[in-house]
Parts: structure tokens; C-alpha cells; sequence
DNA sequence: TTTTTGACTAAAATATTAAAAAAGTCAGAA
DNA sequence: TTCTGACTTTTTTAATATTTTAGTCAAAAA
């Protein structure tokens, strides 16, 4: 790793720290500089602006993420523990990095198209893993489906929506207690039997 | 229908066509008055308050839900084409109501407990009805499992947080077009498929 | 040349206050 | 029992001043 990219690291490293004890819209660019003992002009160094280091930040985490999971990934195991193994990892990082919830910070970031485009290609590449364990199962025969593609999708979209139920049960900006996380692990695993059995018998 | 109650669901009548014309939060107590050709005092017989209003009108739009899933429920047909039948009642009230969005109107309306109560009720009553399609399914022979109650909330969440799911897409306040929404409905029923298919088959 | 900074400006969030609008009340009329 | 005009109280909204924060730049340090 170049030098440069090293430091652009740390800053990125300092933001998660700060975000996630704070979140982000609580955090300032000054705030960020002082805990690296840095001036705020050598973010700008790094960073155009705050919406990019946001960024640097969201592409970290995903990155982290997908490491993560495709460390754990087994695949000899069966399929659905296979999806159980990364419904664990997937809600770990959830409890961890919550505090991120980019809805809280700048009111429209969400409705930024760049920010909107990053988070969409993670999507897509969560999207493309799935399709890959819901491939090799195929492969394996032990289901049998037509469109890989749309059927990690629709997986995916499914265990995203029970998230996010989830979060709107506890209430709004409420940190979901890990017995909330728990049974929200728990439905989206009970999902994860019926589909994959629903993609074992195409009578 | 006594002659109060009659009145009482005048009023209910109104404020559901001001809400979804304008959106419950910018519809004052003063409008629905003035559309029914009433005082205000005359509401505040009817109504404690404003929540209490809005607390019935949601109570009148779910009833009337409640009351076309039944009517359109038909035993005889297979359990994967009632449960599309639902979904389309669901969704065609789902774009009818959208307006009445209770997170727009009041901010911390949905924070409220009395609100938040009846819509758990209303959503135990949904779950209820699925659960009875599960339990009919099942003496029938056209599915297995062990848990009824259990399976209809799983799946009536996997719905709902595709709905969910849809929304965020569209962002946040805006209003899902038909294209959005048969996107959504199509997702739901392709879950439905693979969930009818993975009760099917306890092997 | 690359990286960093103090001192700056421009933009945005926040607090303050006054004015307007809406919720909610009540004595009394229909 | 049902309804209303006239009222009070509470919330929103609007306007403004103040502070905070994002972002810039010329020049120093590495």
C-alpha cells in the first residue's frame, strides 16, 4: 500500500471511531483532525469533501464486510447453513455499525446520487454473492431454480425488509436491543428454511 | 347504525378524503369542519381530540380492508392463489391510502402509544387471517408445518418488509408510481411461490 | 513536489423571538 | 343531546441574528 493511500486509511479509520460513537451527523470535520492530531485542510487533502469521506467510509465497512463473509464462507457446507453463517455475519456488522445509519447524519444524504449509486453497486454485490451460494447449491442439486439472479434478490430483499421491520418495531432511531437483534436473526433464518426448502421442490 | 354513529363516521368519512387528498398533516381540525359544514366544537363531541380522529379513520380503512380480503376470500381455491388475492386487495389499498402515511403527519404520531397499540392490534388481526389460510391449507393437505401463528407472521412481515423495501427505493416521501408498485407485488408473489412451495415439502 | 497548516470565507445549522395558525375549551343556544 | 360563536392555550411558522461548520487558499514544512 502507498503511503498516501496509508494515511487516507487512518482518516477513514478515525471517522468510523467518531461516527459510531457519535454518528455522523454529529461529527465534525474538526472533530476528526483533532482526534489524528491533524489540521482540518489535510482531510481536504484527502477528501474533496465530507460526502466523499463518507463514502470512503461506507465502501470500508462494506469492505470489511465482504471479507468477512467470504472468509466464513464454506463451500462444502449445505446451503442453508451456509445463508445461517451469513445471516450471522451479516447481522453482527448490523449491531456493530449501526451507529453509521446514514439516514441520521446530513437529513439528505440518502437522496445524494452518488451516495444513493455507492449504495446501490453494494447491493448489487451483496446480490452477486448470494446468486453465487444459490449457484453452487444448484450445482450440488440440492435446489433447483431458474433464475439465479432473481432468486438472490428476492432472498436478499427479503432479509433486508425483516431488518427493517425490525428497526421500525424498536421505534424509529431507537438502538435495537440484542433481544430485538436476536429475534430478527431468528425470523430471517426461518425464511432462509422455508425458501430454500421452497427452491428444493419444483413440483 | 344509531344516529351518533352515524354522524361519527361523517366525520371519519371527511377527514379520510382531506387526508388523502392533503396529507394528514396538513389538514386542520378547521378543514374537516368546514367540508362537513359543521363547527369545530361539533368534531370535538365526536372526537376527544385530533389522534382520536385520525385513531378512527385508521380503524374505518383497515376494517374496510379486513372486510374486502373477506369478501374476495375464497376456501376452495389453492393456497397460493388466496394468498394472491390478498396481495392485490393488500396493495390496491396500500396506493388508495398511501396518503394517510401516519409518519408524515403529527411527527412523533407513530411514537404515540395509543396509536402504536391499535396498529399492533390491526396487524395481529392481518396475522390472524393469514394464519387461518396456513391452518385451512394445511387440513387440506396442500401444506405442512408445525407452528400456524408462527409461519403467518413471518410471512406477513416478509410482505410487509418488501413493501418497505419498495418505499426506501422509491425515497422516502415520495409516492411509489404503478411501475414501483407491480414491481413490489410481483416480488411478493414470487416470495409467496417459493414460501407456499417450502411448506409444502418437510423432507 | 508532495504534504501540511494557520488564517480565512461561505454556507449551513442553531437559537431567539415575534407573528400566525391550529388545537382544544366553554357557556350557552338549538 | 347536539351544536355553535367566541374564547384561550399550545404549536407552527417566519424572520432574524448568532454560532458552528464546511470548505478555500497562500504559504510553510517535509
Amino acid at each position: 500500500m502507498i503511503v498516501a493511500d496509508k494515511k487516507r486509511e487512518q482518516i477513514i479509520d478515525g471517522a468510523i471511531k467518531r461516527f459510531i460513537h457519535f454518528g455522523i451527523g454529529k461529527t465534525t470535520m474538526n472533530d476528526i483532525a483533532e482526534d489524528l492530531s491533524v489540521s482540518k485542510p489535510s482531510l481536504y487533502y484527502y477528501f474533496p469533501d465530507k460526502k466523499h469521506l463518507i463514502l470512503g467510509v461506507i465502501e470500508k465497512v462494506f469492505n470489511d464486510f465482504f471479507e468477512l463473509i467470504k472468509k466464513k464462507h464454506n463451500p462444502d457446507l449445505p446451503v442453508q447453513e451456509i445463508l445461517f453463517n451469513t445471516i450471522d455475519v451479516r447481522n453482527t456488522f448490523f449491531q456493530k455499525y449501526y451507529m453509521l445509519r446514514i439516514t441520521e447524519g446530513i437529513p439528505d444524504l440518502l437522496n445524494d446520487e452518488v451516495i444513493k449509486g455507492k449504495l446501490r453497486t453494494l447491493k448489487e454485490s451483496e446480490k452477486d454473492f448470494f446468486a453465487e451460494i444459490f449457484s453452487q447449491a444448484k450445482a450440488k442439486g440440492e435446489i433447483e431454480h431458474d433464475d439465479t439472479t432473481h432468486v438472490a434478490e428476492l432472498y436478499l430483499e427479503s432479509l433486508m425488509g425483516l431488518s427493517t421491520m425490525c428497526i421500525m418495531e424498536t421505534g424509529k432511531d431507537l438502538f435495537p436491543d440484542k433481544k430485538a437483534l436476536n429475534k430478527m436473526t431468528l425470523k430471517q433464518k426461518n425464511l432462509t428454511t422455508i425458501f430454500v426448502r421452497g427452491l428444493r421442490c419444483t413440483d
